[in-house]
DNA sequence: CGACAATGAAAAA
DNA sequence: TTTTCCTTGTCGC
């Protein structure tokens, strides 16, 4: 389930189960990161950082030696799972595992695993833009490239150089709550409707962080509130639009729209977001 | 730009 | 068995 807040809570996660300064087992299974989980296995995990979709997970040299870093990407389908120690038998396809006496964690099908230099790293940092779940974000930097840009803002709410995090879900679903077309030149978003969109961002994502899952429906348009049976949305959280096509829209009744948009599914409402 | 590959698993057909 | 997916590099026109 990836998008920046998973992420970040990820990061929360790993560093609350295994940053506790002893010895982690580190080891892969299914074979294709062996060299580098026997270099680390043993080693203390010192720290975990995430910068939009990308996971830091942070190891101790040998004394004298510098800090190094797994570098996780989850890609589409990548997943992780937690659990108590004794860890099972670890299933042929488990990439990385971290165990230690108290719990294990494994990671299966991720884009990207690999150690990393502290250099390596900071070029990755470099190469994304501001991540509104992180305090050092600079949304001027991300609004500086929008409003050059005759690119659609659904396309550029995606560029990770542009801002970083934000996947299809939330960039579906917070065009929805600004009434914004998605197909509105970057050049043509105000600063003001910029501020209000990356507020909203910062909101959303931390709340997702906390819960774990996408959330976007405002309290006057639960199913509650608005009179009407409740409904469950398959992936999980309550969203306006995303996968939401050809069902009628929350808050006007409009037939939800869906559409190609840079090889990845639009979800529109073209009646709350016209123009 | 679009097409495509790369990773796994779960849902749909 | 096929399709789908909360991603993103790369390659070709």
């Amino acid at each position: 389930m990836p998008e920046g807040h998973t992420i970040h809570r990820l990061a929360q996660d790993y560093a609350a189960r295994f940053a506790t300064g002893g010895p982690v087992r580190v080891s892969s299974p299914q074979g294709k990161f062996s060299d580098a989980a026997a270099l680390l296995d043993g080693a203390p995990l010192t720290g975990t950082e995430a910068h939009g979709k990308h996971l830091f997970l942070g190891f101790a040299g040998s004394p004298g030696s510098a800090e190094s870093w797994v570098h996780i990407h989850l890609g589409l389908f990548g997943k992780v799972t937690f659990g108590p120690a004794p860890a099972p038998p670890p299933t042929d396809t488990v990439r990385l595992r971290l165990a230690d006496t108290a719990s294990y964690v494994d990671l299966r099908g991720p884009t990207t695993c690999a150690l990393i230099t502290d250099a390596e790293k900071d070029a990755i940092h470099a190469r994304l833009g501001p991540d509104p779940l992180r305090p050092d974000a600079d949304p001027a930097l991300a609004y500086a490239r929008v409003r050059r840009s005759r690119t659609t803002i659904a396309a550029l709410l995606m560029d990770q150089k542009v801002i970083a995090g934000v996947g299809n879900v939330y960039r579906a679903e917070v065009l929805f709550r600004h009434g914004i077309d998605p197909y509105r030149a970057g050049r043509d978003i105000t600063p003001g409707q910029w501020d209000a969109i990356w507020a909203d961002l910062v909101a959303l994502m931390r709340e997702g962080v906390r819960d774990n899952r996408i959330d976007t429906v405002r309290p006057e348009h639960t199913p509650e509130a608005m009179g009407r049976p409740p409904r469950v949305d398959d992936h999980g959280g309550e969203v306006y639009v995303y996968r939401r096509a050809t069902q009628p829209c929350h808050v006007c009744g409009a037939e939800i729209r869906t559409a190609d948009l840079a090889a990845r599914n639009l979800f529109w409402c073209p009646g709350c977001q016209g123009g």
